[in-house]
DNA sequence: ATTGAAGCAGACAGATCTGTCTGCTAGGTT
DNA sequence: AACCTAGCAGACAGATCTGTCTGCTTCAAT
């Protein structure tokens, strides 16, 4: 039913009243099973139908949450947004790191082996794109939802590079950024067109735009 | 102000009362002034803003038109955003043939030379991504909506695919698919990060794997 | 001169959406 | 025992959105 597997690397929403469990002490469950229930059925709507499609009164019913529950944790619909979308960026990373680490030691396979993790995401039912793009598409330039995008894709831009540079590419933010625009493409385009070879093409292309850039 | 530059292969609605003129007699001109003012309007906020972020009462406003005049035209929303992503497709499609024949006559440096038409696209002044990849977002899989964006996809690969062949690509569908790929990744990550070097980085990648595929 | 098509102006209905507020219950801490 | 926090249930307000309908004007063709 999810979209993007398991949850492995899920980390928590953007905490402003809550810190991470520091060592024992205070050992009660801090996360809350509404807010929880809230975060979990608004990544299920929101990646399945979009955001502006879901209102707040379906994410509500659905969680088995009172209004005001709902809105004590997140006190508008545009932080429980981010949240979903910090939980996306946390499942997505954890599975680039995960495929990357899956294509052995170095980091040229490594630099391939991110596509595994678009092949499985493309796999998934229900499968409907990269959230962040599409939650770019709902958002204006500037709101808090939108910079959020942008420092996802930052941020494995940054990582694709830092990979590329211990790869030993002559040029890594050109590999990197070559290799992303792939990525994004394949994400995009998943979504649309059911080709099962997509994916496939991608990591091809990727094999040969590495083999290119080391030579 | 327009997202796309100036609209030179626009072609109309999807016509269910109207006929393409046969040749002369009904000259006179059966597009209405007020139907191309709403699809003017439409293309600006649609694009600019998204489709579910753009109200009907706004379209209407902004183009000067009656409300009964808007529903004549487009009996239901949907109906107009199926226009406008025709119009959109019309505007693109000419872009990237445009910028495919101004790269030379042989096949191989078309391939390349789309990537041109990237670049231009990416650089105009809001600039928010591949209006089709938006369009996706916000619709779900079965309807006309985004039927439309699958079919347009649809058609760039395939035209892609032809130039690939006369290329003398030995697999002309997976140099497309991987082209379109990079292609897609560019529009929706040009809309990310204002990164003017993404669509140069395309090109490049383009030529590399068009190289190795020609090889 | 009359008719008809196209368009303008805006009221209206019904649904939906975000966000607020009041009351109530249950469990744990002091 | 008193209290506090988390949560449940649902009414309510105000805005917005789609789509319908009535009435008026203008212009061109018959």
């Amino acid at each position: 039913m999810d979209p993007l597997a398991e949850h492995p690397a899920a980390h928590a929403g953007r905490g402003a009243p809550e810190v991470s469990p520091p060592a024992a002490a205070v050992a009660t469950p801090r996360t809350g099973s509404a807010r929880q229930r809230i975060l979990d059925t608004a990544f299920r709507l929101f990646y399945a139908k979009g955001i502006r499609a879901v209102g707040v009164d379906l994410i509500i019913a659905e969680s088995g949450v009172a209004k005001a529950t709902f809105y004590k944790h997140f006190p508008a619909k545009d932080d429980l947004v981010v949240a979903y979308l910090d939980t996306v960026d946390g499942i997505w990373s954890g599975q680039l790191h995960d495929a990357a680490e899956a294509a052995g030691p170095a980091p040229a396979d490594q630099l391939v082996g991110l596509f595994d993790a678009l092949s499985s995401a493309c796999r998934q039912d229900g499968y409907r794109g990269c959230a962040f793009i599409n939650a770019a598409a709902e958002s204006q330039p500037g709101t808090p939802v939108h910079d959020r995008t942008v420092a996802h894709k930052a941020a494995v831009l940054d990582w694709v590079t830092g990979l590329a540079s211990r790869a030993g590419a002559a040029n890594p933010q050109v590999l990197a950024r070559s290799l992303t625009l792939l990525l994004d493409g394949g994400l995009a385009s998943g979504a649309l067109d059911a080709d099962p070879d997509a994916p496939a093409a991608a990591k091809a292309s990727a094999e040969a735009l590495v083999a290119a850039a080391l030579a």
